[in-house]
DNA sequence: TTGTATGCGTTATCAG
DNA sequence: CTGATAACGCATACAA
């Protein structure tokens, strides 16, 4: 199946050439000396607006400080202001597409605005969650950008009352008022897949969310349910499960659901986390796609154009979100957005592509709004 | 093609209840007053070993710590130490797994040694590479661990004259000796790829690189290019492409050596970013795999098992090479580690799948070492 | 417009 | 074992 490469040992220690002994840094001090002012005025001139300074000092100042190379030192500046500039990023894991690439456009819109970003990942795990936000009382971070597991509703509002500013994305906290938060519209993303199905035949739909104590797990459920309320389906508790975002229950639990006595013929996994675990296991029980079973999976990825068949998804706008989250941030840090919370939801969209067939059923009910495929 | 879900707007704002406001952190001042004993005190028993304190003194200032919920301060401890204890990771973007999986695990490891880290990305962009390495000049970190775009060697040189340590992973700069690095045996990992080709029968085999100025780049070029001499093939320019990570270039030199007048029988895909690209665009060509063209890719990813066929690829230990890159990183922070510096290489390890196919050449060279599948 | 002095929270150096 | 006190590098009232 596998072989090593290279060679039998798989590591190698290289001994080279010596490092070289670290330089005293210039200080402010010493750019008030060599431009022959006080640190004030060098001060002022590092913030801009700060104070007054005439045209000519401040040049001189410039010089000095671009030819010692000086850099303020971020520690120093921190110790004045009430938390330091820098945001931290507290995701479940990168390996899920959709948090690397929410965190790869936060890490940018931050950049953009002279923001460091402090990663840190929860693994799902609460008591791992916990002792990262215990971390962050020390004030070395303004405010924090965080998909929280769903837990430690006590800690979150601890770190506000230290001063330290909250914004949830993906995820939020239902128990949890007054922190702002963005997301997609959870309930009816899940409506449109679902009334995506109904609207090519499908009668028996299966929905993967993830736990129920998370809001994309309850909202997901809520408007897949209600887009089968609307056309007078009735809920079968047996189609539908929540499962941890970790391990492989996702893949059990489709296993279970497609060997139902009466199986569905369609299938919604909601579960971001478990789509690649929940396919491998269709396809080791020759579960043909969309023959047998018609999926959408949340959310999409380059690759699903790729499987065979191409997957029908949901695409959620990172881009977007990432920019919501890091601007509403920004304000708060910087005293400005209002008292009122922030709920921003923007919305999902369907990709069609291969893995949902229309089933050829006795009556697709003809009087559903038209939001077919454009 | 795609349709939107949940309502035309796509942003809807939500106003809720009242932020309330944060509450002024109680200093090491406050700890020792309350406990009756002077802040030396309460600073020997937050760092353990750095001087006698009596076991009930002890107990009673942490018993304050505990009730006052002190956090010591992290800009004021920073401010007498030479740098801060963060590291900063410099990665191309987030959206390539290979980096996203190695920006996870140093993310974790460096959790367990109780120091942040500070994400950063270039997006493979020299100019905003030199930016972020100056801003880390204000030494709000300790240590750097990165995938350098290439360039830039001065800058690199640079942190570390300003006490910043740097360590390599994955990519280094071959004319920037004296640091240290973290990578896979890139040339006989190619080596290794090539001839597990040339074993199938390939002898034309082409090679889709990243750019020249990269280790990998060149190194990967390197090793293909001895497993191809080592049976007396030529080296044909034709089949081989350096190209960049970001962008559609993959695709149009995949697109281009497959369409030479004798096109290759076989394509190894050393450019970690691109196969993606190239793999949609060889499908498009209508090129089957691997009938018309076998294929290796470089690296390994878990959908890569769910695409027809299932691709046989180059996996990267990543977890052993964030250790490494972590471990050496706090060595040096905190002084150990000795003067010379370490280069680390690990084995790669080839995942066969089903992208590659055995050619019926007349004789394929029956002197060839035995390392095919176990 | 510029300089002086003080504070920010912690660590480290000493003397008790 | 404990307690003053001086740095650490910068910002900022306040005075000149």
């Amino acid at each position: 199946m596998s072989q090593g490469l290279g060679g039998t040992g798989s590591i190698c220690y290289h001994r080279g050439v010596t490092n070289e002994l670290p330089a005293k840094a210039a200080t402010i001090k010493d750019v008030a000396r060599a431009a022959g002012v006080s640190v004030s005025v060098v001060s002022r001139v590092l913030n801009d607006g700060s104070g007054p300074v005439a045209p000519d000092t401040r040049e001189r100042v410039l010089a000095v400080m671009e030819q010692l190379a000086y850099r303020p030192r971020s520690a120093a500046r921190d110790l004045n202001r009430a938390t330091g500039f820098s945001v931290a990023l507290v995701v479940p894991d990168l390996t899920n597409p959709l948090f690397a690439r929410l965190a790869d456009r936060i890490v940018w819109e931050a950049r953009a605005r002279g923001v460091h970003v402090v990663l840190m990942t929860t693994q799902e795990d609460p008591y791992l969650e916990r002792e990262l936000l215990v971390s962050l009382l020390d004030r070395s971070v303004g405010g924090v950008i965080a998909i929280p597991t769903g837990e430690n509703a006590d800690h979150w509002q601890a770190l506000r009352t230290h001063g330290i500013h909250v914004v949830f994305v993906s995820r939020s906290i239902e128990s949890l008022r007054g922190i702002d938060s963005v997301s997609i519209r959870n309930t009816e993303a899940a409506a449109a897949a679902t009334t995506y199905l109904l609207d090519r035949g499908h009668r028996r739909i299966g929905l993967l969310s993830g736990p129920s104590q998370t809001t994309t797990g309850s909202r997901r459920l809520g408007g897949y349910r209600g887009a089968l309320g609307a056309v007078g389906i009735a809920d079968d508790p047996a189609l539908h499960r929540h499962v941890p975002f970790l391990g492989q229950a996702g893949a059990d639990a489709a296993a279970a659901i497609v060997s139902l006595p009466d199986p569905p013929t369609a299938l919604i996994v909601a579960n971001t986390a478990q789509v690649q675990g929940i396919l491998v296991r269709l396809r080791a029980l020759g579960v043909r796609v969309p023959d047998d079973l018609s999926v959408i999976v949340f959310d999409d990825a380059p690759w699903m154009e790729l499987v065979d068949p191409p997957l029908t998804s949901v695409r959620q706008p990172t881009d977007l979100m990432a920019m919501h989250a890091i601007e509403i941030l920004v304000a708060r840090m910087q005293g400005r957005a209002g008292s009122e919370t922030r709920t921003v939801e923007v919305s999902a969209e369907l990709i069609e592509r291969g893995s949902v067939a229309t089933r050829p059923v006795a009556a697709v009910a003809a009087t559903r709004r038209g939001d077919g495929p454009q």
